[in-house]
DNA sequence: TCCCCTGTATTATGCATTATAATACAGGTA
DNA sequence: TACCTGTATTATAATGCATAATACAGGGGA
């Protein structure tokens, strides 16, 4: 596992570290059932600690998409939950980006382009 | 100007604060020219701190979305920047959003659709 | 002229978040 | 036994968020 962190970043460190790992998985570069680097592992990888690789993962796993074993350590696992509920939390994000979207003259046109550019990247699940 | 924030979010309330204004002028509902809430004003609405509605202001101002007029106050104001730049903000934004509906298994027809839905709020620029 | 309206600036306080360091522990595995 | 997991604890430090209480600069209107 690569980590391309910006310490100059105003995202935390850890939130740069769970962004990573979810674009893996969405990427298919991490499949469900495998593992993920040992905290200590990654922590010693990307130069920063331990404690801030584990509250990356900590999150991950509130969000139901790795599991962790304390005994072999984390590994993808994704749960899905109610379709509407994250619809919903999606619209919210998505409404903030369309209504910028609109206020810097991007047309229409423009942004289903990009989108679609970009669901093009999601493989169907089988 | 309405504003509703969550006090108990996780999102902080200059934050809340910009997105509802870039909300209402994306939806049409403030103007550009059109004159902004007094930030006196507006903290006394909201029941919050004079300098976190500056804040949220001046966040607005860098943006590139609001002008402030140290007489007069802040109105609308959009300076489109480079299409590129911001495509390139948005994409980013995008990416991760797609890749969130992947891994709870929303299917790209469920995700073209709810884009369109959101869309379909932006009038075109004349 | 005087008062009121703008945004802006300053100083202090309080609390939460982020990140680090240095250990230590529980418990399964080889 | 030695080593690997995650987890927990305590301390420290920097930064971000939000408030409070003033104060200032400067234009506008009565």
């Amino acid at each position: 596992m690569i980590l391309s962190l910006d310490f100059s970043s105003e995202t935390p460190i850890y939130l740069q570290i769970r962004n990573q790992v979810l674009l893996a998985i969405a990427g298919g570069k991490l499949k469900p059932g495998e593992k993920l680097p040992a905290i200590r592992t990654l922590a010693n990888e990307a130069g920063v600690n331990m404690m801030t690789v584990n509250k990356a993962y900590q999150l991950l796993k509130e969000e139901g998409i790795i599991s962790i074993d304390r005994r072999s350590g984390a590994f993808v696992s994704l749960s899905r939950d109610s379709k509407a509920d994250v619809l919903a939390r999606l619209s919210k994000e998505l409404e903030l980006i369309v209504s910028e979207a609109k206020v810097k003259g991007i047309s229409k046109a423009e942004m289903r382009e990009l989108f679609n550019r970009l669901l093009e990247g999601m493989e169907e699940e089988k």
